[in-house]
DNA sequence: CCAGAAGTACGACGAGTGTCAAACTTTGAT
DNA sequence: ATCAAAGTTTGACACTCGTCGTACTTCTGG
């Protein structure tokens, strides 16, 4: 079940960095805002392994960087840009506004 | 010895971010910042033992995020804010301009 | 109804990291 | 000279975290 899986409300600072140290976990998030639109979880270019990747997502959805809901057997993916930026002003631009230079 | 210890002319992200992961190392910055003064280590208000606290601004110093000295015994500590802005224009003020928060 | 696609759940394992205590070094003051 | 103050160094230890493989669950299409 779980059509739609429990998405927090507000947000911890400390929880938002310890997703975001991750070089996969910030890929992904990078990889969403550069595409502007939502992408379902195997559709990601990451160098990981299933289960590996649905604990990445697990982590990014707990602390609300992601939003995500079920499309058929596909799980799709948002970037919480608007809710973040408001928590957070300037970190996301800070972390994935990087263009190539990394 | 070590009259000044070794400071990066360059500047890594993902190491950036794995010092600013920890709420102690972030809490050390955060009174520099504060402070806008120099700040030798046994004045900062950290929970942690004397070998920790030497470990936590080895970690700040290797990354980048601040330059240390000198004084007699004692090590001062500076806040790289410049150096940082212009790395990573946003990053800190997103991380420590938080007022009271928590 | 069945086969396959897309994820999830569950252990398990290895590497990294924050922590401390104890011993040592260096500098400044008496 | 001596002593104390301020850090550093060196293990050691516990705990977390990223990773994977395997088994399982669901949903879709034929």
């Amino acid at each position: 079940m779980a059509r739609t899986p429990p998405h927090p409300d507000t947000f911890d600072l400390q929880q938002v960095l310890e997703a975001l140290v991750d070089p996969v976990r910030r890929s992904i998030v990078t990889q969403l805002d550069a595409s502007g639109q939502d992408i379902k979880c195997g559709a990601f270019d990451i160098p990981v392994s299933k289960s590996t990747a649905t604990h990445h997502f697990n982590v990014l959805r707990e602390a609300g960087l992601i939003r995500q809901y079920y499309v058929g057997t596909s799980r799709m993916n948002t970037l919480r840009r608007a809710d973040l930026d408001d928590a957070f002003p300037g970190l996301l631009d800070a972390l994935i506004t990087r263009p190539a230079g990394h």
